[in-house]
DNA sequence: CGATAAGATAGAT
DNA sequence: TATCTTATCG
């Protein structure tokens, strides 16, 4: 964890930038950021999807690993594994209470990563050639001296600690389209929030222990500002912390002066792993006249056989016993019993075996060579890839011009609904009466749940329902291989929602109500689906990594990797938007392409967005027409005929398109008469994009017009969209080697 | 009231 | 994690 609070304060100097601003050099990159996120299934496809992305970008990654714990941290480590299970317990009672999205949270909170995961990382670093460390301790002054050291240009991490370890170069919040933020040491005195010219690393350093860190908890009431504020005028933090407990305001420990000083000296003196000596030496050297063996809190020392081991991934850093090679194929996995010799630890690290979750080393490493990866994929995206099948074969009209879907209807019937949905002033408590009300006229959670997606008034909430149930269809096929028959059905509805959710984006109107009123109507068999699932966590992820696993792959002559996703939603309305010719450097971020056709674009612009997106830019400064034409397109084939179908016919013609063989054209069949039929109708809807762009009005004709002609859109649209094509080109190419089908999906997932 | 800190929560990955 | 809300303090 970083210091709360300590970006925001720094806002000002953080510099909005690209990821390939930095292609050639080496950033220090932990895995932290990831390890919590798809839990441990998948960690280790997590992290080298990130690997292959800087790879992309021409970044190379230096891999920086936790070691063990530091006894600074002991005294929360040591009641880490109680809060975890705390963490899982608190978090099956949000289940009960039908909130799931804080029940995950939670969860995820109960599980951790295990050298063992680290390792399995590392044996896939090895395979590419990416250097790596396992610190000794904590990663973060690890990457902070590599830094120093100039092994390192710069460290890629989302963790504010490493500016109190004094990083010179921090790049942080790296999205999936490669945009991020650099945060250098020497823009502190450009700070606007408070005054940082003229401070030093150590003025800087007591602001963050003495605001609390991970060394040593805070004051209550006491925040960066304030600590801030107090530094400044008393200079020490002796000074500030007499004055403190002065005042009496705040209630400070009576050793509190003493921690603060351990706190410091572990920031300075923690041991970090010396890559040229080889060996463990001090991050900060310390003073020839300072007992280090005397501040056992920095952790002790390591012989340098021991820590060349460590740091080579093969030996434990907290147990110092040999980590089993862990499984690294498919095949392999077989001659994995345990991937680890000897005792098992009882570091809390390594544990986050809570009393229902024993052994969760174990079950992930092995986890990930099952393929299950993949298994998502093969089975969930059977539905998402066919309908960018059909969205690719009517966009392209098997494969020359756009063609203009129309949107779902349930939409317009939506809009004519507003009561529920207006919206309205913020208000204390409206919410509860309000929802009761619409509780009472709107139908039978039932229905919502099982109808055909006809009904209207299904929103986005109704999605996450959805994707729960889809979630629990796959647990169910994989771990029992049955039950498959409900899930179809439920990925029918998932259709539905995507295009809810679609619509929720170009209606900018109020989703929080409608949200809100649906959650209270599903609370309960959310809490039903999401109590399937409790019983084991590892369970719970995996049904949950089906939503969105990324699965990279390495394109034969590109750098590209591609990362597929079973992901329904938003992603969807960017595949129609996919030219179908061009190349491009595999150096061009997707991301242009992407964002052009995304609408996340405009929520994005509104952010200090990195200048970089050129796309973004010019898109923004782009005559209407033009955007018009780029964002209209997508729109309208973002969404798919296939909403009118029954499930039944949906299925059919799932099936019926699966034997036909590969993507393209056989499903274009059942679409035409819609298209015809509703085309005019998409036109409609085309206003709802000027809300996006404010002033000139969308000049219908011209828009029509530029649909109505052959011309492929690639015509129209500016630059680099291409990439998409390319990406979509290599997605199918790729597919066509496992499956044969369809793909264009892919491509939209990279880096994800 | 304005500023600050902390708590709650929705949303994202 | 970012945002919004509430509580508290001059």
């Amino acid at each position: 964890m970083g210091i709360s609070g300590l970006l925001p304060l720094l806002k000002s100097i953080q510099k909005p930038t690209e990821l390939k601003k930095y292609k050639g050099e080496t950033l220090g990159v932990d895995g932290y950021g990831w390890l919590h996120r798809g839990g441990h299934l998948i960690y280790v496809h997590y992290v080298m999807n990130r690997v292959r992305m800087l790879q992309h970008f021409g970044v190379n990654p230096y891999m920086v690993f936790d070691g063990d714990f530091l006894p600074s941290k002991a005294g929360e480590e040591a009641s880490r594994a109680k809060r975890r299970e705390e963490s899982r317990a608190s978090g099956l009672a949000l289940l009960k209470a039908g909130k799931p999205s804080l029940a995950h949270r939670e969860l995820q909170k109960a599980i951790d990563i295990t050298p063992e995961m680290a390792r399995a990382v590392i044996e896939e670093l090895k395979k590419v050639g990416v250097p790596y460390i396992v610190a000794p301790y904590e990663a973060d002054p690890q990457m902070v001296y590599l830094e120093r050291q100039g092994i390192i240009n710069g460290i890629l991490s989302e963790d504010s600690d490493l500016l109190v370890f004094g990083a010179k170069r921090l790049i942080t919040k790296l999205d999936q389209h490669g945009a991020c933020v650099e945060i250098n040491r020497r823009d502190f005195g450009a700070c606007r929030e408070i005054t940082l010219t003229g401070w030093s690393d150590e003025q800087f350093r007591h602001m963050a222990i003495l605001h609390g860190c991970d060394y040593l908890e805070g004051i209550k009431a006491l925040g960066l500002k304030t600590a801030y504020r107090m530094l400044r005028k008393h200079k020490t933090p002796e000074k500030v912390v007499k004055m403190l407990q002065f005042d009496g305001k705040y209630r400070i420990p009576a050793d509190y002066l003493q921690l603060f000083h351990q706190a410091e000296l572990t920031f300075l003196y923690q041991r970090v792993y010396c890559p040229k000596a080889k060996a463990l030496v001090h991050f900060t050297t310390p003073p020839s006249d300072m007992d280090v063996s005397a501040m056992a809190f920095i952790g002790g020392p390591v012989e340098p056989e021991m820590a060349r081991r460590i740091a080579d991934g093969c030996v434990n850093p907290m147990t110092k016993a040999e980590i089993a090679v862990a499984v690294q194929s498919p095949d392999a996995r077989k001659r994995r019993a345990s991937s680890i010799v000897g005792p098992r630890p009882q570091a809390p690290r390594l544990g986050s075996q809570t009393s229902s979750a024993p052994q969760p080393a174990a079950k992930p490493i092995d986890s990930y060579f099952n393929g299950h990866s993949r298994i998502p994929l093969g089975n969930m995206d059977t539905n998402c890839f066919s309908i960018d099948t059909q969205r690719t074969a009517a966009m392209t009209n098997n494969g020359q011009r756009p063609i203009v879907f129309p949107l779902p209807r349930p939409y317009i019937e939506d809009e004519a609904l507003p009561p529920s949905q207006l919206p309205r002033p913020y208000t204390n408590q409206p919410v509860n009466s309000r929802s009761q009300a619409l509780r009472r006229r709107t139908e039978p959670v039932s229905n919502l749940l099982f109808d055909d997606g006809a009904t209207l008034g299904s929103t986005s909430r109704r999605e996450t329902v959805n994707v729960a149930r889809v979630a629990e269809g796959e647990l169910a096929s994989r771990f029992t291989g049955s039950a498959r028959a409900p899930k179809k059905t439920r990925l029918c509805d998932d259709i539905e929602a995507v295009s809810n959710k679609e619509r929720s984006k170009f209606f900018p109107p109020p989703k929080k109500e409608a949200k809100r009123r649906n959650s209270y109507l599903m609370s309960d068999d959310s809490v039903e689906e999401a109590m399937k699932e409790l019983p084991d966590i590892d369970s719970w992820h995996s049904a949950k990594s089906n939503k969105g696993i990324a699965v990279f792959k390495e394109t034969s002559d590109k750098d590209d990797f591609i990362i597929s996703k079973d992901d329904n939603k938003k992603d969807a309305r960017n595949t129609a938007s996919a030219p179908n010719t061009g190349k491009l450097p595999s150096a061009t971020p997707l991301r242009a392409a992407i964002s052009r056709f995304t609408f996340d674009q405009s929520q994005r612009s509104s952010r200090p967005t990195p200048a970089s997106t050129s796309s973004t830019s010019s898109t923004s400064s782009t005559p209407m027409s033009s955007m018009t034409s780029s964002t209209m397109p997508s729109t309208n084939k973002s969404t798919p005929a296939t909403p009118l179908m029954t499930p039944l016919q949906r299925i059919g013609s799932q099936a019926l398109n699966r034997a036909k063989g590969p993507a393209t054209p056989s499903f274009t069949a059942p679409r035409p008469a819609k298209r015809v039929s509703k085309g005019r109708k998409s036109l409609e809807n085309l206003p709802v994009n000027a809300s996006f762009v404010p002033l000139p009005p969308v000049d219908l004709e011209e828009v029509e017009s530029l649909h109505r002609t052959g011309g492929s859109e690639d015509m129209i649209i500016p630059d680099s969209e291409n990439e998409e094509a390319e990406n979509d080109l290599v997605g199918q190419e790729n597919m066509g080697k496992t499956a044969g089908r369809r793909t264009v999906d892919l491509s939209r997932f990279l880096y994800h």
